[in-house]
DNA sequence: TCGTTTTTCATGGATTTTTCAGGAAGTGGG
DNA sequence: CCCACTTCCTGAAAAATCCATGAAAAACGA
């Protein structure tokens, strides 16, 4: 699960830095040196993305290895690089780059930067819509409404946030532990109670017969579904 | 073909410049100056991509609207602002943002970096669901569905697990003790009364005639097997 | 402060899991 | 063929778990 990133630097003190700080938030550090052996590595190795910086030994300067880089794959690149001139930071861009970091540059920086390229190459792209509709229930993202049988129900905050959850999740089975996760927090984890309570009042501002509920239904042991008739969900895509 | 950008900005000439600048290099664009209308707009229009100051007038700033368009949208981000202090793009990034870029920007710089990001989102990937399909039995995974005959079954916690797990080695015996030891743990490696008893309520939920089963087959004194014609368990990844 | 929202708890009833015993079917030895 | 032995299927019931619900305390927001 833990994404692998390619360090490629010529300083050893750059490289030992740069992975660890990697290292502390999770991810798997391989580096390079120069370029023959980079490109060689993105081939071998496959890692989902790759801090490159420009000046380098060799041949090879970081424009070109993502130049060629780019023929045979779509690995994410970041250029890390003493070189501020604008016409460089083009140039990075020119070539291939998903984005261009000019040293000296903070920890903090570099991470909220590799977590944002990767969130866009990793994902799956999850299919997410404006508006929801699922028979009489109505749920507008956009707008934080929430509609049955077109007139508006307000919802507490606790309570939107697990409708959302249960929507982006639509007839699927969402764990216990997952609902508790994403709405109240990983520290919440097995407060089921919390769940209960707040299922409770969603179908009774939802349902139109609480005890015997059409939209959220319980799988005992596991968790709760919000269902939605076949391809009935789909409407203004984000 | 054109991709469709819009320009969050509450002042007129700021939209006006990065217009001009974007639709030169041939962009369509929309603009908003404040939160409200951004969202609405983001909704109805779905851009491709949202440019998106962080000081502007009403109740909502960058962020915040950041934060709610990201409750139903996968669109790009940039953050366009003049706020260069680092937790200003730490707050940015982890709200959703693609990239940051402080004002004051060269137009050069402002399109390489809306090509980048662009080039990362415009990607179309087909999202699959993993499904096990055996016959008239069908096994979805990811919602954690179990159907026969297109009929939804609902199986209890442990069914389901048992179920799962002969999915996964369809047509191949598993031995006893290695269901027990995956369902229910090593230390019930040698309680086989478990494993009959749900192999029996499982049959009873799936099998047309639950005494002659033909999914789930037993191997006398080995353990069980889940068939499946050749080629037919059709399963595909995500 | 007051009203709303969130958290916590106890209860009964339903469901699920575990356990047990009877009986059928197959095997191999005498 | 009969018998002892093993393995399986089945039904049933005890034990454990899970859920919906009402209600009230605590925290929160205006």
């Amino acid at each position: 699960m833990s994404e692998k990133i390619l360090v490629v630097d010529d300083e050893p003190r750059v490289v030992r830095l740069v992975s660890e700080v990697l290292r502390a938030v999770g991810y798997q550090v391989l580096a390079a040196a120069s370029g023959e052996p980079a490109i060689e590595m993105v081939a071998l190795e496959q890692p989902d993305l790759v801090l490159l910086d420009i000046l380098l030994p060799g041949g090879l300067d970081g424009y070109e290895i993502c130049r060629r880089v780019r023929e045979f794959s779509d690995v994410a690149v970041i250029m890390l690089t003493a070189k501020a001139q604008e016409s460089d930071m083009l140039r990075g861009f020119d070539v291939g780059a998903d984005d261009y970091l000019t040293k000296p540059f903070s920890a903090k920086e570099l991470v909220a930067r590799v977590k944002a390229v990767l969130r866009r190459t990793q994902r799956p792209e999850e299919r997410v819509t404006a508006v929801f509709t699922c028979g009489e229930l109505e749920i507008n993202f956009a707008r934080r409404i929430v509609k049955v049988h077109g007139e508006g129900v307000s919802l507490t905050r606790t309570e939107y946030a697990l409708l959302h959850q249960l929507a982006l999740n639509a007839n699927r089975v969402m764990l216990h532990q997952d609902l508790l996760t994403k709405v109240w927090g990983p520290e919440y984890r097995d407060d089921i109670d919390y769940l209960r309570a707040y299922i409770r009042y969603l179908r009774r501002k939802l349902e139109p017969d609480p005890p015997n509920p059409r939209y959220i239904l319980t799988s005992p042991g596991v968790g709760y579904m919000l269902t939605c008739p076949e391809g009935e969900e789909a409407e203004a895509a984000g």
